[in-house]
DNA sequence: TAAGCTGTGTAACAACAGTTACCGACATTG
DNA sequence: CAATGTCGGTAACTGTTGTTACACAGCTTA
């Protein structure tokens, strides 16, 4: 299975030990998803435990009602602890994760994680890593929902996207925006168009530029 | 040490296995603090781990501009997962803790946690358990604070209140409400009027009384 | 080109939360 | 008992966010 995508395992090798490594190459698994594609739903169980070894996944929160909101993006080389922490309690997911871009995952199978962490220094490393951050992100979600207004966290949100792509070109409608921070879309065009008042970005259609002094 | 108070550790001579046990009675310190007591803020240092024996200890973020919220409250065998996390990163801690009510901690040197991971597998399980379980109080806040009204709010945490004291009497002024929901006193009078009028609780002074049709 | 769809701008309003200010009730203490 | 401080009730106002409704522009497709 890694054979068939040479390459993408081997940013790991200087991480993990040579005989994690070893065992991570003949017992896990390779899976490509593509954008938009939704790899977990709430409530389902976790069966392997994913590397993210190219592309994002997005992780995101839904309410009772359905509303959907951003938690956090999972990156190149990173994992997400929620779906460790999940099949170590043996527990159902609790979040929902699509895929933002077209991505390569590598699957480890659940019943091995538990015997590497006490086997292997570095992966426990990785896991505790991994944990640590993603604490550190919810605690940002937190301060972000609870402490600041809607126009901040537009702000974070569009730097943080600029950010990911490289790009000070933003290819979002309105709407998409919204539907991450879970509020409206006509809440967003008005906070916009604010900021485009303020020099801070242009707006076109399914497009926004970001300025230098955002 | 650990003399001074026996009994509080043995209910975890079945959590642990002997061995663990047995090192964690040599290694480890008892601690009391009172209610009240800041434990950990912002910034600092971790230099134990802490497991809660008796008592409670309240969790809590602390804005930018000082402005607290509270996160989750950490209970009798319990123990604080971001601590777990910080300490393995080798990080500085994020939140700020403060007794709850008198309690009594037992603090284990950082040094040992790590290597009991690999050693003691009951050990990696309590870690990995708590660790869970805070992810999932962090969600229940996520959720609270992305998608609840204050006045749902306000009701969850009253009836958190009443379970965790095992008494439908109350004993907070509105002012201390208002802090632990990171909001303002009229706020919470004015719904704890609207909730009296509904006649879901009883309004005295320093005390509230849930009635049965919470 | 006409019809229809999607994305954006805007007005008008409702709901809620935060703020200031003030009053009166109650408790404590000298 | 008088003075003081704490706690809770309420009014009035502001600012932010959510909601509905509608107009218009640009793109796609028949």
């Amino acid at each position: 299975m890694i054979d068939q995508a040479p390459g993408y395992l081997d940013k790991f090798s200087s991480v993990f030990e040579p005989e994690l490594f070893a065992e991570m190459e003949t017992n896990s698994m390779l899976m490509r998803i593509y954008s938009g594609d939704t790899m977990l739903n709430p409530g389902q169980n976790i069966r392997a435990v994913p590397i993210i070894l190219n592309g994002t996944v997005k992780v995101s929160r839904i309410s009772d009602d359905g509303q959907e909101l951003l938690l956090y993006y999972v990156k190149e080389g990173e994992s997400c602890a929620m779906t460790f922490s999940c099949c170590m309690a043996a527990q159902t997911s609790v979040i929902k994760a699509t895929a933002e871009e077209d991505s390569i995952l590598l699957c480890i199978p659940v019943n091995l994680i538990e015997g590497w962490m006490s086997k292997y220094p570095t992966w426990k490393k990785y896991v505790m890593g991994t944990i640590m951050s993603r604490f550190t992100e919810m605690l940002k979600s937190i301060d972000d929902i609870a402490f600041k207004k809607m126009d901040d966290r537009l702000v974070n949100y569009l730097k943080e996207k600029s950010k990911a792509t490289g790009s000070s070109l933003i290819n979002l409608t309105h709407q998409q925006i919204a539907d991450e921070l879970g509020t409206n879309r006509v809440v967003i065009s008005r906070l916009l168009k604010k900021l485009e008042l303020e020099k801070r970005l242009l707006l076109y259609r399914n497009q926004i530029k970001l300025l230098s002094d955002m």
